[in-house]
DNA sequence: ACATAAAATGAATAATGATTCACTTGTTAG
DNA sequence: CTAACAAGTGAATCATTATTCATTTTATGT
């Protein structure tokens, strides 16, 4: 015997991998999926495309792998703002904000992320993505109604429809066929834009003016 | 001069592109932009391929122009049940009602309007179509404003969330990821949740608990 | 140094599907 | 009937990219 994969090896072999995941994370954050292709990614990362395939099952795979990271993150984001102190409506608030402000500060990757046109498999994650924010958001819910902030509902619903009307809000403003001007919003705007998506979706919630 | 087209030509041709255009609009309606090429339609058709290129410039050309005509028809419903007597709030409700129900009644092409991924020129026909609802939306919220009905608020941007709540609600049970099995709902909890997202959108809309 | 085995390479291949175009067929007017 | 032109054809071509694999390079243990 003669090889032996070795500790040195193996950490080289893992910082390869991530060397590849990271410029396929920018080259996303860059153009989107569409614009992100292995040849690309791998040229970015420094090896050859045939690399790539010894870390990566398929281009579906690495990028499904790219969108559930970045995904992850966001989704907990929102968890956090779900998990501190007050009533269930106002971390409901904090966790809505929370959501449309990370958005708007990084616009190319959250339109990857909420509406892109994507392959099957990375769509297959879009929809575990949006259904991980609208567990949080029902767990909340179901929370709030137990306290009593939140009358009685379709939990599960009306944290599907949480999940939309913020999405679909924010899916023109992020949109690239806006110019970069009209998509680079002034603080102000989007201090509006955030605060009418609030109101829209806490009045949803509880029915209650404000 | 030989050749002129005559009347019987221009029938013969206009009844061609008809043929082209409808049977592309069934291959959509059985399994989504996806699985619909152009072989296929113009096989449909019983035209060959390069007959269907004498009528429409591109593949992108002939989809655009599908999508948009079935969804011209979704919001030309939701605007006639806005254009109804009543309360803005009644109206509006009724034209949720419209919207949900349709989709639920023919779910494969309603979810290649609303969710499906689709190539760059079907994309930007969606994002006029989701701007046409909201704009109908949007208009009757004024009115609602107007008479008192409904409280002062951004009405563009509650417009943009009803759209959200009520697509996203309907991307699930229309997902071709379910299986057939789940996707067909039984009319009792069709009822349900479209009783459910009426319910979240007018609150959200009045700030008033029903 | 050398034998062994794994890792890296990237040009060649494969797969998919839209689009073209040289040619055939059909239509019209005189 | 025929010249003149338009419509129709569909196999061949083109374009785009993911994926493979024969070959080269690199690492390891003796």
């Amino acid at each position: 015997m003669a090889y032996r994969e070795t500790e040195k090896m193996r950490n080289r072999k893992a910082e390869a991998r991530n060397r590849i995941f990271n410029c396929g994370v920018r080259c996303v954050m860059e153009g989107g999926f569409r614009s992100a292709q292995v040849t690309h990614v791998a040229q970015a990362a420094g090896v050859a495309t045939g690399t790539l395939y010894r870390y990566f099952d398929s281009k579906e795979e690495l990028f499904a792998e790219i969108f559930r990271s970045a995904t992850q993150r966001e989704v907990d984001k929102v968890a956090e703002a779900l998990a501190t102190e007050g009533t269930a409506v106002t971390r409901l608030e904090a966790a809505l904000r929370q959501f449309a402000e990370r958005a708007l500060r990084g616009p190319t990757m959250a339109w990857s992320l909420i509406a892109e046109p994507v392959d099957p498999k990375v769509e297959a994650e879009r929809l575990l993505y949006r259904q991980a924010y609208a567990r949080h958001f029902e767990q909340a819910i179901r929370e709030g109604i137990e306290e009593g902030s939140v009358p009685p509902q379709e939990a599960r619903q009306s944290s599907t429809c949480l999940v939309g009307a913020i999405a679909e809000s924010l899916v023109g403003p992020l949109s690239p066929a806006q110019t970069d001007a009209e998509r680079t919003m002034s603080p102000q705007q989007q201090q509006e834009l955030v605060e009418s998506i609030v109101c829209f979706c806490i009045q949803g919630l509880t029915g209650t003016r404000r």
